[in-house]
RNA sequence: CGCGGGAUGGAGCAGUCUGGUAGCUCGUCAGGCUCAUAACCUGAAGGUCACAGGUUCAAAUCCUGUUCCCGCAACCA
């Protein structure tokens, strides 16, 4: 299928990496998916077929040994830590489509496909694997790293002796695909943000070494079709699970055709290697089309600190949402940082930005518009009067905000479309103090309603975008303009679909509360 | 000399490519309003744009050097 057919069908494919199993659900996890939980849904309201993919990593050698050492099968393992992330799914109210594990038939099958596609390819070679190797570390280690020990022989960086190992192994061509790799990473977007292209590409530059693809160390994985001794690796297991989740080997199937190549493969930083370097080889060398984008965030340091397990300073997802709500937490997280770079997660920072923006800004300007639409007009929606200058020109802008929201979106920067609409709730909440509506209640009645009317007007294409990023937040909202179901999509934003006049809103509640810090036992 | 990014009022950032009165958000202070969620609107204070030199009528912006911070350098979102 070329890329305009593709367009024509205005498909959309988004992906978050597969969490590994060896950890339980963090704020990273919570992030990365989030980001594209909001893509996914705005091109869904856009029109777009969405395929919003997230799953499990479940194979592995550390898979095995925590299993071990629980005394429980590694599938008991997946099942329980599996289990946690589809919480997550539940309480983060993430729209996925699919949810994959790799220890899944479809995934196994296709796995064992590429893997033979490879081969055929003649990319694929048996060698042996050697090096320094550190059992309590579980990592190789280059001879330059290592340092004299006491009694002769050599340890780790870390202190942890070492061994001279040699396992056979499958190695990948990697090598081979230096220059096309360069040429790829031309394409603009490809790499986004732009600084870890040349990041990437600096590292393709300084030469690339054929790629360890097989183990027989351990056993819990996927063998390697022909040579059971072998374990495909992890890596190469996991990067597939894109192409499994469309059908992958059957490259005819509906969901291949439709969704293959992805448009964007979201990941965080520490893994833009192998989704920018070894998955599009992987793919070359199998002759599958490539993924239109790579995006790597950032990470997020909790109150400046750096987040570790041993520092004890984990962000909990589920107990954010616990506290201050689901979609305060989303918006927060989707607007405090520019997307790409590194944030800070802190407290004083997320309470802010809750009341400012939403609880003071767009849940007031709701709040202070809408009651007085029910109390002075029975809550029925004006008919407008002639429109001045200044409605027209604040209805302008927030007619433009789909547009504006819709290049963000496309560059992956949703940061700026949420400012974008965040702009015209300031001015609408200038325009509304400038107009005084309180006063023309007693001047100018008529008035009063257009400017009712045009403030309305806002919030519902406010609103309507909102869902994207808040869908329960934006869905009262809509309810409090009695905007169907049906009305919802982005097909109804703007000047041809605006508020029927006569049509009677509810009471107003609050949609955003702020948020008030519960006194501190002392 | 491994490669790359950055240093701008209390905090976080934009502006640097295409030199020409230093801008935004939050915070602080003062005033206004009273429709509204102690919200909203207006105004003010606060910066020798890391440091040193150079080019220029003019430099946050271009050039040179210095200091400091950060990312990458084969497996933690």
């Amino acid at each position: 299928m070329s890329a305009s057919d593709r367009s024509l069908s205005k498909s959309f494919y988004i992906s978050t990496p597969i969490y590994y199993v060896n950890d339980v659900p963090h704020i990273g996890h919570a992030y990365t998916t989030l980001a594209c939980d909001v893509i996914a849904r705005f091109k869904r309201l856009d029109g777009f077929d969405v395929l919003f993919l997230t799953g499990n990593d479940e194979h592995g050698q550390k898979v095995e040994k925590s299993a071990e050492a629980q005394g429980i099968t590694p599938q008991e393992l997946c099942a329980r830590v599996s289990g946690r992330f589809q919480a997550l799914i539940e309480t983060m109210n993430f729209s996925i489509d699919d949810f994959i594990r790799t220890t899944e038939p479809r995934h196994i099958e296709a796995v064992q496909a590429i893997w033979k596609r490879m081969a055929e390819k003649g990319d694929i070679y048996l060698d042996a694997y050697s090096g320094w190797y550190s059992v309590r570390d579980e990592a190789f280690y280059g001879v330059d790293e290592l340092v004299d020990g006491p009694d002769g022989g050599k340890l780790a960086p870390t202190g942890a002796p070492v061994e001279w190992v040699e396992e056979p192994s499958y190695f990948f061509r990697l090598s081979a695909y230096q220059d096309k790799l360069l040429k790829l990473f031309e394409q603009p977007g490809f790499i986004l943000p732009e600084s870890r292209r040349n990041e990437v590409a600096s590292f393709v530059k300084g030469g690339l070494k054929d790629l360890s693809i097989s183990r027989t160390t351990f056993k819990w994985g996927v063998p390697v079709p022909g040579d059971e001794d072998h374990i495909v690796y992890v890596w190469l297991d996991a990067l597939t699970n894109y192409i499994t989740a469309t059908g992958y080997p059957d490259q005819q199937s509906e969901l291949f055709q439709k969704f293959w190549p992805a448009d964007i493969h979201m990941i965080g930083k520490d893994i833009l290697r192998f989704h920018a370097v070894y998955w599009p080889a992987f793919l070359m060398s199998a002759d599958i089309d490539l993924p239109s984008r790579v995006f790597a965030h950032g990470w997020w340091t909790n109150e400046g600190e750096k987040i570790s397990k041993s520092l004890g300073n984990v962000i909990d997802p589920f107990e954010l949402v616990e506290t201050y709500g689901l979609d305060p937490v989303r918006y927060f997280m989707m607007r405090e940082v520019p997307f790409g770079n590194d944030g800070d997660f802190s407290k004083t920072a997320l309470i802010n930005r809750i009341n400012a923006d939403l609880a003071n800004d767009l849940g007031n300007l709701a709040q202070r518009s809408l009651s007085m639409l029910n109390k002075n007009l029975d809550g029925l929606v004006p008919v407008p009067g002639a429109l001045q200058p200044q409605d027209e020109a604040i209805l302008a802008q927030a007619e433009g905000m789909l547009d504006a929201a819709r290049g963000h979106i496309d560059d992956s920067l949703i940061h700026k479309a949420l400012g974008a609409v965040w702009d015209v709730v300031g001015d609408a909440n200038k325009y509304f103090a400038g107009e005084e509506p309180w006063a023309l209640k007693k001047t100018d009645p008529a008035r009063m309603g257009t400017v009712l009317y045009v403030t309305a007007e806002i919030i519902r294409n406010v609103a309507l975008l909102s869902q994207a990023i808040m869908p329960g937040s934006a869905a009262k909202l809509l309810d409090l303009l009695a905007i169907s179901e049906a009305e919802r999509g982005f097909g109804f934003f703007g000047a041809a679909h605006r508020l029927a006049p006569g049509t009677l809103l509810p009471k107003p509640e609050g949609v955003f509360p702020r948020y008030v810090e519960a006194e501190a036992p002392s």
